[in-house]
RNA sequence: GGUGGGGUACCGAAGCGGUCAAACGGGGCAGACUGUAACUCUGCUGGCUCAGCCUUCGAAGGUUCGAAUCCUUCCCCCACCA
């Protein structure tokens, strides 16, 4: 690929670039040095559950590696005690030193789904910022002016609506600059609402004689709900750690709308190719059902291992379009004494009291061998192969 | 330091002496429907030995036949002014 060409494989699904004609340069320095570009992406330490947003960015990274450019992947186990600048949430809790390399060793098992081990530095910024004195941190805040903090866009809205502001959310874009400065960024990558904490890294690495980054950021794809951003807290993601089942089930469960969105950003599909689908599916050629089941099967294959996505796809049609038995379920074993039906669903872990087991039971969510059972007080005599199940979801197989 | 506003169930938010296990919204769960674990509609959503009882409305005391609601003390949060 001549640089033009890398230039538009390396930009593509962005939202903003600062700036296009750095990013060339930055490449054309690099081919004629041979060397890679540092390419920096931050992540936060408390949630080590990669999920479908992250792969947003992560592809991208991807991407530059294959291009021959180095990953400087940072986990801010040292921000991450800082606590959350997105706003509403509330300040994390400081997680022990154990718990940051747990998650790390977590992080990197899934990272490395997407990313190439070769070509990716995974470091810590405690490494850093911990080495920092009080003193130190005074003289790097001195950059940087509350005017220019209040610029960010949630900042001033919060601030102009008498909302709270603590320090450390000032004081985090700022730190994440420093990494900048501390790893050599050549780029970095990050969702939309990283804008400001990118450019600041750009400012920062000024002050500090080094070339800025190049700023690059990605969308924040909406989650399962199809309105707000894909994040764990909100629990509308699809983990690329979890079953198939539920993978496949959970992209299921996504309007038609938001799976094309999928497609491009998880899939990185060609636009051509979903624009392709889209009309096949207009003109009614191509069930919408079949295009959610492809999206639901490539994403399996993808992050669970070929093949897996085909057994994903015949279980969900086995257990949600034709009614039938899942493949495995919970085997519970129980006395072949009698027992009562709420005790039965409590014991299966499928209800948290008896009174949510009764309240099932009222409404119709409980079934012993596909027959609804309605009767709070109905005893069950246990028998082998039995199926108790709750809900849409819950199964268990009883044995003896 | 001063002024004002707050702390209510998973979250947001009403209630301001009994009719409050606490409106409403979100979330969650169930049912119907469906290509779908979507949408929509309906119902449920503190616990229990469930027509009854027990524990909840920042904490502890108090007033009262009776308190989330009144009083006292305390703890915590927020904005503004200085």
């Amino acid at each position: 690929m001549n640089i033009e060409q890398q230039l538009d494989f390396l930009t593509a699904r962005h939202v903003d670039l600062f700036s296009a004609d750095e990013l060339k340069k930055k490449l054309e320095i690099a081919a004629k040095e041979g060397r890679g570009l540092r390419i920096k992406y931050g992540a936060d330490p408390s949630a080590p559950d990669i999920h479908l947003g992250h792969v947003v960015g992560l592809n991208k990274l991807r991407e530059f590696q294959d291009m021959g450019h180095t990953v400087v992947f940072i986990i801010g186990d040292f921000t991450g005690m800082i606590g959350d600048p997105s706003g509403k949430s509330v300040t994390r809790p400081a997680l022990s030193k154990e718990q940051v390399l747990e998650n790390a060793e977590s992080y990197k098992k899934q990272i490395f789904k997407i990313l190439d081990p070769e070509k990716t530095e995974v470091r810590f910024n405690s490494e850093w910022l911990g080495e920092m004195k009080f003193e130190d941190v005074i003289r790097l805040s001195a950059h940087v002016t509350v005017a220019q903090l209040l610029a960010r866009d949630d900042f001033s809205k919060r601030y102009g609506a008498n909302q709270p502001i603590s320090l450390v959310e000032f004081l985090y874009p700022l730190v994440q600059a420093y990494d900048s400065v501390m790893v050599e960024a050549d780029i970095e990558l990050g969702g939309t609402d990283q804008l400001f904490n990118l450019l600041l890294g750009r400012e920062l690495q000024k002050i500090y004689g080094q070339y800025p980054q190049v700023v690059m950021t990605l969308p924040l794809i909406e989650g399962l709900d199809g309105v707000q951003k894909m994040s764990k807290s909100l629990n509308n993601y699809v983990g690329i750690n979890e079953s198939p089942k539920e993978m496949f089930g959970k992209l299921m469960s996504v309007s038609d709308e938001l799976m094309w969105k999928y497609f491009l950003y998880v899939l990185c599909r060609k636009p051509e190719e979903i624009e392709a689908m889209q009309a096949k599916v207009t003109s009614g050629e191509l069930h919408p059902r079949a295009v959610k089941d492809e999206l639901g099967r490539c994403v399996v294959d993808r992050f669970v291992g070929e093949g897996e996505g085909v057994k994903a796809a015949e279980e969900f049609a086995r257990v949600f379009a034709e009614k039938k038995l899942p493949q495995d379920m919970l085997e519970l074993k129980l006395p072949a004494t009698e027992i009562g039906l709420i005790d039965l669903v409590v014991k299966a872990g499928f209800s948290s009291s008896n009174g949510e087991a009764r309240r099932l039971i009222e409404q119709g969510g409980v079934r012993i061998d596909d027959e609804q059972k309605k009767d709070i007080k109905a005893a069950i005599t246990p028998a082998d192969g039995m199926i108790l199940r709750v809900g849409k979801r819950k199964f268990a197989r009883i044995t003896v």
